[in-house]
DNA sequence: TTTTGAGTTGTTCGA
DNA sequence: GTCGAACAACTCAAA
């Protein structure tokens, strides 16, 4: 029998958000649905995990429980504790790695700590990639419970929206372990032999949108090595291209790494000296940030991709998150915080990773000048101006030397397109010269001070 | 212990 | 337009 339990309290501060609750709803009711179909059933509960299994093994007489570990800080400790509880009641526990490819405590440094750099981290992975067990196929019938066992119907967690704001998320994905083969076949079969350029490449449909499969255990990373192995059989071109899939599934690994290792990361700088970055708190800003009016196109494109489909193309995460943290110096936490709550792919590991890195404080060292330029990146990632077009309608007509910096066109030309900056799309909230060399300032503060005085 | 090479994804400036 | 250098110095990981 399989069962789930709902309790995002013990989640607590990151529990899940509106959009991977939506996520979690379409994809319970596919399971529920691929369990029916081979003969068995998913229960689900609601309240305290330890309570319910509990509860559940009295009421069917269970002798054993089986679960795929997760590793976020707070449900590791729950976890535990509820291994420990489940054992000290006769019942057999054992739990099972299908979330990653290497446990995070796994791969250690020659000297037996944790990495902080990527490269080093991802060589030692790939020297064990061979040794990975064969992913399984999934069992053709499952059992269905003895006997009738209380559970609750899907609607009533109310994981879904009472407002229809979920239409843009139905449009654009198909949660489920069907929905994710299929991504990861399409994914192979069209994008994967130009990902090492494609990948960058809002415009296109050409990264593979597999993290909210992976996030939900849709499908293992080890299901998508097998079947990139397998693609690369029918066209050897495409190696290099593999090779950075995998990568990315190297940094998925490295940012469970750097979680385990340093817990304390969701919410607070690995790099102690960030404590003391000055940060300039204003909501206006936070809030034109999110709604996608900060009137840099290509940041108000991403905002408006992840509010209208809970997703936002890589490549744009990393320039709305380069805004937000050096141009308008909000808290990292911030833009992490938004992204949690609206991205179907919100992971603690990858979010927290990703924001630490992009503000400068996480595991590499990012060179204090790696601040994005939101026009160059807009040139070279959307050379067309599709991605712009299609997601900021009201400057579509401008011509394309306007569309990724509407504030250098002529007055005439913004009448032509029908638009009036600061009415119909704002100006720029902030300068990007400017605030780039007052973010390089910002960041000189905090550098390491000098020699201790005598 | 010391040394050495290197570090996802960038931008700007000047030749 | 293109190209290479500069942008700080530091920390990490391995030899």
């Amino acid at each position: 029998m399989a069962l789930y339990v709902h309790s995002p309290d013990e989640e607590g501060e990151w529990r899940p958000g509106a959009a991977s609750n939506w996520w979690l709803h379409r994809s319970l009711e596919q399971l529920a649905a691929a369990l029916h179909a081979k003969g068995g059933a998913l229960v689900i509960r609601c309240g305290p995990a330890t309570e319910q299994l509990l509860d559940v093994a009295r009421d069917t007489g269970a002798r054993q429980v089986f679960w795929n570990r997760l590793y976020d800080p707070a449900l590791v400790a729950r976890d535990t504790q509820l291994k420990a509880r489940l054992w000290e009641a006769g019942l057999t526990c054992e739990s099972f790695n299908s979330a990653l490819l290497f446990e995070p405590w796994e791969i250690r440094t020659g000297q037996g700590g944790p990495y902080r750099v990527f490269t080093p981290f991802w060589r030692a992975c790939q020297q064990q990639l061979d040794a990975l067990p064969a992913p399984q196929p999934a069992p053709d019938r499952i059992p269905a419970p003895s006997k009738a066992v209380a559970g609750l119907g899907l609607a009533e967690l109310d994981l879904l929206p009472r407002i229809r704001w979920d239409r843009g998320l139905c449009a654009a994905w198909t949660p489920g372990e069907t929905g994710a083969l299929a991504r990861v076949e399409t994914f192979c079969d069209s994008a994967m032999d130009k990902y090492d350029e494609g990948r960058n490449r809002p415009d296109h449909a050409w990264s593979s949108r597999l993290s909210p499969h992976l996030h939900f255990g849709e499908l293992s990373p080890r299901q998508c090595l097998a079947t990139v192995h397998n693609a690369l059989a029918d066209h050897e071109g495409a190696r290099k291209s593999a090779e950075a899939f995998v990568r990315e599934l190297g940094w998925r690994e490295f940012a469970h790494h750097l979680l385990h290792h340093f817990p304390a990361t969701t919410n607070a700088p690995l790099d102690a000296r960030f404590e003391q970055f000055p940060w300039s708190p204003d909501d206006a800003l936070l809030r034109a940030w999110q709604r996608g009016r900060t009137g840099y196109p290509i940041v108000d494109a991403g905002m408006r991709e992840l509010w209208a489909t809970g997703w936002m193309h890589n490549r744009v995460r990393m320039v709305v998150a380069s805004l937000l943290t050096k141009n308008l110096r909000q808290h990292w936490l911030e833009g992490a915080r938004w992204f949690w709550d609206t991205l179907v792919d919100a992971s603690l590991a990858n979010n927290t990773l990703g924001w630490q890195w992009t503000a400068g404080c996480g595991a590499d060292a990012a060179p204090y000048f790696r601040i994005f330029n939101p026009v160059l990146q807009a040139e070279r990632y959307d050379p067309a101006r599709t991605y712009i077009r299609r997601w900021i309608p009201e400057i579509a007509r401008l011509p394309d030397g306007y569309v990724h910096r509407p504030w250098l066109a002529p007055a005439r030309v913004l009448a032509t397109a029908g638009v009036q900056l600061g009415r119909d799309y704002p100006q720029p909230l902030v300068d990007f010269p400017a605030s780039r060399n007052a973010a390089l300032s910002a960041y000189a503060t905090i550098k390491a001070p000098g020699p201790p005085a005598p």
